[in-house]
DNA sequence: CTGTGCATGTAACACGTTACATGATTTC
DNA sequence: GAAATCATGTAACGTGTTACATGCACAG
């Protein structure tokens, strides 16, 4: 439903071949969304279909021949309408928050393990963002640019970073409290059976 | 992929069915995983075909009959499997993010519009959380319950709440920059083309 | 008598991922 | 000589959503 308008918004401020817009999914626009190249071309061939994008072929030298696709006038009207439409609150999947919600049935130590993993995957994907953050935001002071999309973006970057920067926090206040609780459950069950995950509170 | 070990994760404690399943989907466990009816009942008879869980049917008074899923020791195993995988750090997928991202495509009184619904919803989802872990950890204090899944569970809803206020404060910020650079915007550009996101800076 | 809750499912469709296929140029 | 970058796509498969179908009990 959103990959389509993805493209669209995308396409709205520059002209881009589907192999540019997987850049821009892989960097920036990561933060709110993703998708893969197989996925991307028959999407933007379909956009075409619709009329609301149109390409047109770039020879290039010592490089492959690429399709630049523009957004056409309808184009624009269907993403305003989409942008328009109301907001919807997001619907979350995480599967390492589920891994850890389920990690009961690992040992503690275990349990610890993952989260080490995970905490210093989650540091060096913060140190990453920060650096991008930092490598473009040089540039934002010295050249004029107070256009809306880039205020807008630096905001949503910066807020993407605090995000990421909540979780790696919650990661490290989870191993405090496995690490306190260790001796208590060292001994304890490892199978007691609940009658639902809310009544047993 | 994750559908699967998500049933399993919620069979390891209790015996349920495929709605009391949709019911923890809708409830706690949203803040991780979601699905729908029409996904988990295939789901749960594809687990069974491979072993994972068993089912029996229990007769009910005054509502339909019922079929309530138990895992198996080879249920336990590869839940056990999965919850020892290397974690993955989450890829996002956030549609308000994205429009928000392209507002700069509306004028600046309807990118406001767009903020002030999503904040009063917002504002709405978190009282909701709020309200239910306090009714749900009112009674964590009075009964024993140091049980690991109840503190992870605790921590994981916490933790929830945390990001969904902070996602809260964003958009509050997100507000309050635009009202302020309105001025500048309403003279200015609505199509200046740029040559990619990044190097826009 | 209408809607909500309880309870289970199927069918069609849309969306997303992985593997495959091609081929030139540049970097290690 | 091997791997990465640039560039475009198809095919098969897996996951997720929406619509449909059924039927009893209870509350308003």
């Amino acid at each position: 439903m959103s990959l389509k308008h993805g493209l669209l918004g995308l396409l709205s401020t520059w002209e881009a071949s589907g192999y540019d817009i997987k850049q821009e999914f892989d960097g920036f626009v990561s933060v709110f969304w993703h998708s893969n190249l197989s996925q991307i071309y028959p999407e933007l061939a379909k956009l075409e279909t619709n009329g609301w994008i149109q390409s047109r072929l770039v020879q290039q030298v010592g490089k492959p021949d690429k399709k630049l696709y523009q957004i056409t006038a309808a184009g624009k009207e269907e993403l305003e309408t989409w942008l328009s439409q109301p907001p919807e609150l997001p619907k979350r999947k995480d599967t390492f928050l589920m891994q850890t919600f389920f990690s009961d049935q690992l040992s503690t130590d275990e349990a610890l393990f993952q989260l080490q993993t995970f905490e210093r995957k989650q540091r060096e994907k913060i140190d990453e963002m920060e650096k991008f953050l930092d490598d473009t935001l040089q540039g934002i002071r010295t050249r004029q640019a107070i256009k809306k999309r880039i205020v807008v973006a630096a905001s949503v970057y910066t807020h993407a970073i605090e995000q990421e920067k909540l979780h790696l926090a919650w990661v490290k206040n989870m191993m405090v409290t496995l690490e306190k609780a260790r001796s208590i459950w060292m001994m304890t069950e490892r199978s007691s059976r609940l009658k639902s995950l809310t009544d047993c509170f």
